[in-house]
DNA sequence: TCCAATTTAACGCATATGGGGGATTGAAAA
DNA sequence: TTTTCAATCCCCCATATGCGTTAAATTGGA
C-alpha cells in the first residue's frame, strides 16, 4: 500500500515556495507532483480536468482565495483531499478552512519529512495538522469552564433550546408557570439577550447546553 | 527541551496492557512512568497528590468511566494533559472525550514509538490522534452537503436565528410580514419542527446557518 | 410548452412570549 | 447579625408567534 505514488497538485503563488515543494515532492519515492499553480483562477479548471489525490494549497493568495478555492474544488470533487499551508494561523482561516473542506492544515515552516508524512497520512483517510492548530481545534470543543447562569437557571435553558413552552417545563421542573418566567428573565438579562432565539443560540454557540 | 523528562501517569484495567505500556514508557529515555492504576477511583486522589505531565487514560474502565476520570481530573488540574485510548472509536465516545478535556486520542493499537511521539507531542502543546479520529474530528465542522431548505429559506432562518422578529425580517427582504410566515411555516415544516427554538437549535447544530 | 417548486401575499384566531411591577422564603456569605 | 442571592410565586398587558386555509406570480426544468 505504501508503495503506491501518491499524485499531488500545488497551488502557491510564491514562486520560489512553490518550486521547492515541487523539488521536496518529485524527489521522493511514492510521490509526485502532477500540476502546480500561481492561483485558483487556472488551478480550478485544471484540477477538473486531470485531479490529483492531494492537494497542496496556500491560504493567501491574490484573487480566490485559498478557502475560497477548496469550497469550489471540494464542492464538485470531494475525493480530492486538501491540505492548507499558512503561516498564519489564527483561529478564522483555520475553521473558515476546515468548513470549506481542508483536511489537513500546516505551517509553512513544517520540515519537508513531515510535509511528506501529512501528505501521506491525509491519502490515508487522516487529518493531518501541526501540533498548535491541533491543540485549536480541540479547544474549541471544550465548554468555557464558567457560566453566569446558576444550576436552576442552566437547567431552564435546556428546556428552553428544546423548544418546551413556559406551561411544560414548569410540569417538568415543579414549579409555577410564572417561577419559569422569573427565570427565564433572569437568562436574559444574565445572557444579555431578549429572546428565545438569541438565548437559543448563545447557549449553544457558548457550550452552555 | 526534548531532554527533559516526561512523568506519564496510566489508568488502565487490563493488567498486561497496563504493564506493557509501563515498559515501553520507563524503557524510553526522556519519559518516566510515574504512576499506574487500575481504576479511576484510586487514580483520581492519587493524581491530585502528585500530578504527572501526561496522563495516558483508558475510556473503557469499571466504576468511574475515563471519560469522568478526565473531566473530574481536569476540573481541579487543568494543566495536565490527558491521552485517552481506547479500542472503540464511536463518535460519541470521540467528542465526550474531547468535551470532557482529552487532548489526545489513540487507538490501543498504536505503536509503540507512535505512543511515546504522542506523548511528546501533547506534551508540547499538540493534540496527537489517531488518522481516523482525527479526520472525524475535522469531519464534524463540515456542514451537510445537501439541505432541505431554499436559499430563500436558508436566508430567513439566518434571520430568525439572530432573533429578528417577523417584522423586522421582512423590512429587510423588502417582503411582506405574511410571506415571511408562510416561508417560516415551510422552514419548519421541513425541519420537523414546530417553534423557533427548536429551529434555532436545529440550525445550528446541523451547521445550516 | 407545461408541470412542479418557489416565492410571494392575505386573513382570522388562540395562545405563547416578553416586559413591567412586586413579594416571600431559605441559605449562604459578609 | 445583616445582607445578598437564588428560587419561588403572583399580577397586568401589548405584541409576537404558530396554525389553518387559500392563492397569485415566477421560475426552472422535463
Amino acid at each position: 500500500m505504501a508503495k503506491e505514488t501518491i499524485y499531488v497538485a500545488i497551488v502557491e503563488d510564491d514562486r520560489e515556495i512553490r518550486q521547492l515543494l515541487t523539488l521536496i515532492i518529485d524527489g521522493s519515492p511514492g510521490y509526485a507532483c502532477k500540476q502546480s499553480f500561481n492561483d485558483c483562477e487556472s488551478a480550478i479548471p485544471a484540477i477538473e480536468k486531470n485531479p490529483p489525490d492531494v492537494l497542496l494549497m496556500d491560504i493567501d493568495l491574490p484573487g480566490i482565495s485559498g478557502i475560497e478555492g477548496v469550497r469550489q474544488i471540494k464542492e464538485k470533487q470531494s475525493d480530492i483531499d486538501c491540505i492548507m499551508l499558512t503561516i498564519k494561523e489564527d483561529d478564522e482561516s483555520v475553521f473558515e478552512s476546515i468548513c470549506a473542506g481542508a483536511t489537513g492544515y500546516l505551517v509553512k515552516d513544517t520540515p519537508p519529512v513531515a510535509l511528506l508524512e501529512a501528505i501521506r497520512d491525509v491519502y490515508n483517510g487522516g487529518a493531518p495538522m501541526s501540533a498548535s492548530i491541533a491543540r485549536r481545534v480541540i479547544g474549541s470543543f471544550k465548554k468555557p469552564a464558567e457560566s453566569p447562569l446558576t444550576t436552576r437557571e442552566t437547567e431552564i435553558l435546556n428546556l428552553l433550546c428544546d423548544g418546551e413552552n413556559y406551561k411544560t417545563i414548569a410540569d417538568k421542573l415543579f414549579i409555577s408557570g410564572d417561577t419559569v418566567r422569573a427565570h427565564i428573565k433572569n437568562i436574559y438579562r444574565k445572557l444579555q439577550v431578549n429572546s428565545r432565539a438569541e438565548a437559543v443560540k448563545k447557549a449553544i454557540k457558548n457550550r452552555l447546553v
